[in-house]
DNA sequence: TATTGTTATACTCTATAACTATA
DNA sequence: TATAGTTATAGAGTATAACAATA
């Protein structure tokens, strides 16, 4: 987690976020309710998260076409530009993990094992 | 998570509540600052750990004999009896995860692979 | 002055119930 | 009757500041 948010800092996004901002990107037009189940972030706390990343102006709620009680989730221009600047965060962290863990080979055989630990 | 609170629901312990009692037994009459400082937790929060072990009878708080402001802790008897279930509790979730891993050998790499990721 | 235990407080994450407006 | 978003609330876990008693 200290790693994360070192690498992440330059973009000020927590791992939630982060997953949120990528989820929309490709998935833009979604419902609320249907990018906070598959994060598995209950309604109720995800209406926060979301106000906040408005207010960044990273993220929009606009008005779904078919259904009035839905909002549709989008990405703003300064969101997909931090999420660009956060893929790269990301691709440092994972290298940093990468090489901590000994290569490629090692990165795999680990996350096998955790696979079967929680399948 | 989930796998240790079922393995540990017969003795309703959680895992922290588990190191505690742990490190007592094998500290007895250490001070409640050792024993958080040594679990990583910090002394404001331990206060109400130790309170709620010791409503339910687990530990003891004993002033300590050369400083009067410390308390010394102990294990009650129930305390030691319920360890004692707890750590075979323990037994069967390590069995559990040992098994999902695949045996002792996947365990040590697996175990080498956190270490190197962590270190 | 420093340390021990303690209280108060705050912030994050998570969980549930209930409301509103829509369907 | 059910669903989407929202609000309020509560419980853990964790962090800091400050206090009284003692060193």
């Amino acid at each position: 987690m200290q790693r994360f948010l070192h690498h992440f800092s330059v973009v000020s996004l927590r791992p939630t976020e982060y997953s949120v901002l990528a989820l929309i990107a490709e998935n833009p037009g979604r419902k609320q309710s249907e990018i906070a189940a598959a994060l598995g972030i209950q309604r109720a706390n995800f209406v926060s998260l979301m106000n906040d990343l408005e207010g960044r102006c990273l993220t929009e709620r606009r008005s779904a076409p078919n259904d009035r009680r839905s909002h549709a989730l989008y990405l703003t221009v300064s969101g997909e530009n931090l999420l660009n600047h956060a893929r790269r965060a990301e691709a440092d962290f994972e290298a940093d993990c990468l090489e901590r863990l000994g290569g490629a080979r090692a990165r795999d055989q680990f996350l096998a094992l955790l696979s079967r630990l929680f399948s």
